[in-house]
DNA sequence: TGGCTTATCGCAACCAGTCGCAATAGTGAT
DNA sequence: ATCACTATTGCGACTGGTTGCGATAAGCCA
């Protein structure tokens, strides 16, 4: 009973653990970016003797093989998805908080400057761009 | 004996403490991005009983003010530097850590795009970029 | 100068995340 | 089915940074 994941994992020298399954069905679940935290806490409802380290590790593992990504945004949390979703940036609002998705065709050019100027290949959707949002614009230029 | 910082920080409702003047200064000699580490290690250096949330705060309080300002690396550390230093963005590579600056007018077509499609007014310094750099895209591709 | 208000301080606890270590358990070979 | 190898685990300590709290001290007015 191997699958694509199990092949890979092992293709690579790494193993697959009831831990690693746990962490990636949580992923497959969730709908959304979450963060490592929400993983853990979910996991660890049905089986509280796993280490929320052991979620982070895992995280790392499977981003190593390419199935799950993460995102930087403005506080301080990262947060994860499974890399087969479509890629995309992130806006977030400095005042409200909050957050929207940017189609990556947006970037695009920018990141064709980086790569012709600077031989930088960059990944813009890593991190979340700060600003400030339309919203919050028009209240705080009454 | 008051100067400029101090009149703008009363005019807030802010107050002049030593510790503060301490950040201040400390962020006055560093000439390149600091952590906010590194400056409580130089401050405490001298003055043992300030407490390093202290910096932490007062780095806050002096950005409120539009004093200092700081930039997120990947390797998820805060740097902080003056206000007044020439604005550039970043970009660091994943792979070996290298960093480099940016003229800000790079990226002025993005922000301008965001501007005028989605309202949303955005700091392109506040994060760095991250990326693979030339160096080694070059030697991955061997 | 002295007194009042309250911003700021030092401290200790906490948060998200990382790391070293000895024990455990996948994996491929026999 | 067993074995040896070593990736992975749970645990506890640690890092960079934040927060709540009672004590201290700026700033303002009399």
């Amino acid at each position: 009973m191997s699958n694509e994941l199990d092949d890979r994992l092992r293709a690579s020298g790494k193993r697959m653990t009831v831990q690693r399954r746990l962490v990636m069905d949580a992923l497959q679940r969730a709908r959304h970016h979450v963060t490592a935290e929400d993983i853990a806490t979910r996991i660890r409802a049905r089986h509280p003797q796993i280490d929320p380290s052991t979620v982070y590790r895992n995280l790392g593992a499977l981003e190593e093989l390419g199935y799950v990504t993460h995102t930087h945004f403005d506080d301080r949390v990262t947060r994860w998805h499974r890399a087969d979703a479509q890629r995309h940036g992130h806006l977030v609002c400095r005042t409200c908080g909050a957050e929207q998705e940017l189609p990556i065709g947006l970037l695009e050019p920018l990141a064709r400057r980086l790569r012709d100027d600077h031989g930088f290949r960059a990944d813009l959707a890593h991190s979340a761009i700060v600003g400030i949002c339309k919203t919050c614009s028009n209240v705080s230029s009454d």
